[in-house]
DNA sequence: TCACATTGCTCAGTATGCTGAGTATTTCTG
DNA sequence: CAGAAATACTCAGCATACTGAGCAATGTGA
């Protein structure tokens, strides 16, 4: 059996995006903050008070992954995670002053950071992309709520 | 400053978009090999002999990234390292009979997967996504050789 | 009300993937 | 030919990300 050619394979392909995004951005960003803790941020800024399970839905990643990602972001005193005295499974989350200021700044360095990841393509191209890596993950999320 | 919009963010989709897929992978290709040590069975597949070195600029992934995930399979007696007579600095790299074995399985499987993960796709835009996100993380490589 | 299910979180274990430091081997240079 | 540079690999440390097991709190039905 001959050897595939990877360049076909959406998920190595996808792979590769996500390692260089992630270089560009210890580069353009932050080497403090990755992406992933900049979408927590940018969550709670847009809805405090969530607890880590709706936090997980929001930015699509693990309960367990968040347990650590939070746990971070507390011991840097970005957020406060307190106990919800109406239901003590939860833990209310809410950003610190510390954590909306550098919310505020990563929200234009990524901005800066994005077109220079895009700029080989040209404005449709780069909406052509962002609508199909949507698509094909939503659906693929769905498979399995 | 209000929170952004994490659709339009290439590095949020990208990860949502691999995370997708080694989900899928997991129930439709294989749960004990993973995406990236297909694409090293591919590798050495095509080019039996390669150090580690080259095999890692061939699947875009760390020497050491590399070296964990070569002991893993070479763990699995899927291929041989041996110390290079010729030169005592290298690994070489060659596939087992069930190394082959198994590349050979997989080869059919992921071709039935990547049908299912871009189902949500019709032709002319599965090759336009695949293009793209070539296009962008070729560029993103070479800006850090 | 009390047993049971559900829900939210934590913890252990594993894999991927990086950086940076260190070791061994080979190659290049003076 | 000896010292320096380059190369290939290894190792430690960290972050992301999963599963599965377990615990505590809450909600539900008989």
């Amino acid at each position: 059996m001959a050897a595939v050619d990877l360049s076909t394979h959406p998920g190595h392909l996808a792979r590769r995006l996500q390692q260089a995004h992630s270089l560009l951005w210890g580069a353009m960003v932050s080497e403090e903050t990755t992406s992933p803790q900049f979408a927590v941020l940018n969550a709670l800024e847009e809805k405090p008070g969530m607890d880590q399970r709706t936090l997980s839905e929001h930015v699509h990643l693990d309960r367990s992954t968040i347990a650590d990602l939070v746990a971070r972001l507390a011991g840097r005193e970005l957020l406060e995670r307190v106990r919800d005295p109406e239901d003590g499974r939860r833990n209310v989350l809410k950003l610190t002053e510390d954590g909306r200021r550098l919310h505020r700044k990563l929200v234009t360095r990524t901005a800066r950071m994005n077109r220079v990841f895009l700029a080989p393509l040209d404005g449709e191209e780069q909406e052509t992309l962002l609508r199909l890596i949507a698509r094909v993950a939503s659906a693929a999320e769905e498979l399995r709520g």
